[in-house]
DNA sequence: GTCTATAAGATGATAGAC
DNA sequence: GTCTATCATCTTATAGAC
């Protein structure tokens, strides 16, 4: 049960996401996967009948990815380290040739989505936040919840927006400014 | 020299601002807009040639009403006050529909756009966060100015970021725990 | 799974009449 | 200024052969 190379689906995927982040939903076709990959438009369409069909893949896999890196990351000894991994995702983003979080990007075309696609988004905002939290309650535990849900939309908030002016600026060392702030909002490291 | 109403040039103008706030640059076409306005296609491009020209002149247009709000508040007597102001526009722009900044939506479209109007992006973010950096300094004389830069490209992250959760949770509100941290950043107010 | 072929509709843009 | 007419190209698909 080797897989020698990566199948196509993947590609696809690996393609879109790429466009995504750097595009958004509406400034890539079809085609331009199928350029991408080396296959045929309507091949595209077998695996991802509909855009948002192929939109609604790449939010869980990339969900699916930042719980593995909850997973992996929960081991840590402190919340320091934590989020300073969690920060470093958004700092590789940067470097990625400017790209956004896909969950950012496509809250940004959020007005242009489907349902089903729009929950998606949805969803991973929440499970973002709500670790957040977390780590802002074994951070300060005599914080308040309501401040703990306040620090971590914060958070989160700040990360989504500096990946636009980093991008814009071409700078991805903003990120790394925001991640600072982010850990002295945590304040002094406990669990 | 009075006019009765709105020309179309400003109709088209207002139009596309909506639409480009809440769907993004590549989410709309010249005949979206001249439905919405009640002419032909033909007729914008009569007045906006290309998109590339239309995107400049809404940033332009979003600019100038920027500058006009700066140089409005700048009698106010503090720093808080023209910060309350400032977040204001955020919380009004995500109480208008759920839209994003409209440099913070062409900021998420930047790879698609042409150089010309990337560089009205990038001059718009570097209007706001002098500005914010100059509120800095006169919130908090004995600040470093690189403390100064940190802190204004901080807020105008945190801003463009909440705008992207209040749409995608339909929560203006978030705008105003963001607004109170970054009244708190900037620290006791003086002048 | 991947292809060719095809379709209906949208898109950005232009020419020329009024 | 606004229109009709037109354009080449792109987009999202679908049908059916291999």
């Amino acid at each position: 049960m080797h897989k020698a190379s990566v199948d196509n689906r993947t590609r696809v995927l690996n393609a879109a996401r790429e466009l995504l982040q750097t595009r958004g939903i509406n400034a890539f076709s079809h085609r331009d996967l199928a350029e991408r990959v080396g296959i045929k438009s309507s091949s595209v369409h077998y695996y991802f009948p509909t855009k948002e069909d192929l939109g609604v893949a790449l939010i869980r896999s990339y969900q699916h990815e930042l719980t593995e890196f909850f997973e992996a990351t929960a081991t840590l000894p402190t919340v320091i380290e934590r989020l300073t991994r969690f920060c470093g995702l958004f700092e590789g983003t940067a470097k990625a040739g400017g790209r956004l979080c896909l969950a950012g990007m496509l809250a940004s075309d959020f007005a242009t989505l489907g349902p089903s696609l729009q929950s998606e988004v949805r969803a991973f905002f929440q499970l973002v936040e709500a670790w957040l939290a977390a780590q802002a309650a074994l951070s300060k535990p005599e914080r308040s919840p309501a401040a703990n849900a306040d620090l971590s939309q914060l958070a989160f908030s700040l990360l989504e927006g500096v990946l636009l002016s980093a991008r814009v600026f071409d700078d991805p060392d903003r990120t790394r400014r925001a991640a600072r702030h982010i850990q002295q909002l945590f304040g002094s490291p406990s669990v």
